[in-house]
DNA sequence: ATTTTACGTCAACCATGTTGACATATATCG
DNA sequence: CGATATATGTCAACATGGTTGACGTAAAAT
């Protein structure tokens, strides 16, 4: 006599809820990813010229072939919002001393200037929902997240958010 | 004498804080994504299709209006993935009876199938993350989550997300 | 009877991803 | 030193999935 309108099955307890955590993954981002992409589209910019600025401002000197794996992208990709953000004067590229084929990367004090402005509805956004669900669930939201990442890759994440 | 090396300013910390969250939200979803993906590029579909598909097979019966809203696309575009899914046999519509210009949509049982066999290993991701994380940390996921989504659109969310 | 709503469709366009091919400069290895 | 591998750039073609704008039909609401 199983009862399976009351929901004692642990098995379909347990499929409801990751159905809802991917839910709300979806929600969060679908409405994280709004605010920056309105700013952007004033300045003829999109989603992708936001992630680079925003992972070079975070790395400056990054190499190209380190942006490249942290969006996973194809160069010739990231090509195309590379170059614009170059002749633009947001992003500057450095010849590399060690090793001279490559390309370091860094904001233009302009380009910190936009990152800022994209992102800062977007900070606020995420202050606003640490500040309501408290520092137990912040610690939580961090440990899940990660655990979401490849479990191969949870240590350039580390490294990558812990920088600075 | 304030110390800047240590980092005792508050607001810095708050900041870096804020930024480590934004990119851990990052690298989740891009991992998140990308099992979908693959599996679904076998079928000639992409990621607008599974999210027509998970949304229809979490709300049977929704309206092309109300999935509209919940993916904040535009008709048109929405038109594209909905139509080659009702051809090949994995959605179906029906008139609305109280309501007869509304059009409810419904996986078929091929529909089912296919949504579960693309969500799958993301379901895997998330039971991994959530047990890894503990039931504790999978609240706090849950509460910045929602916190995240704009003030006006978590009660939709939350009805959502409960359903069934 | 008129207006509004729900949905569909055609067409053009844009942003951003892909693959494939090839070029250049530099580093590394045997 | 010469051969090979690596980091980057570039050209071209194409796919996906978003957009706007215009227009049409059926049905509901006023």
């Amino acid at each position: 006599m199983v009862d399976v309108k009351s929901g004692v099955n642990p098995l379909f307890l347990r499929e409801e809820e990751l159905r809802q955590g991917i839910e709300l993954l979806f929600y969060a981002y679908r409405d994280f990813t709004s605010d920056p992409d309105a700013i952007l589209a004033q300045h003829g910019y999109g989603r992708a010229h936001h992630r680079a600025l925003h992972f070079i401002g975070r790395n400056p000197g990054i190499s190209v072939a380190e942006l490249l794996a942290i969006l996973r992208i194809t160069k010739q990709s990231l090509s195309r919002v590379l170059s614009q953000l170059v002749t633009e004067g947001y992003v500057i590229q450095k010849q590399g001393t060690r090793d001279r084929r490559q390309r370091h990367l860094f904001l233009t004090e302009k380009g910190v200037e936009l990152e800022r402005q994209v992102s800062e509805p977007q900070r606020a956004r995420v202050a606003r929902a640490y500040r309501e669900a408290g520092a137990e669930a912040v610690e939580g939201y961090r440990k899940v997240l990660l655990g979401l990442v490849n479990e191969e890759d949870r240590p350039a994440v580390l490294r990558s958010i812990k920088r600075r």
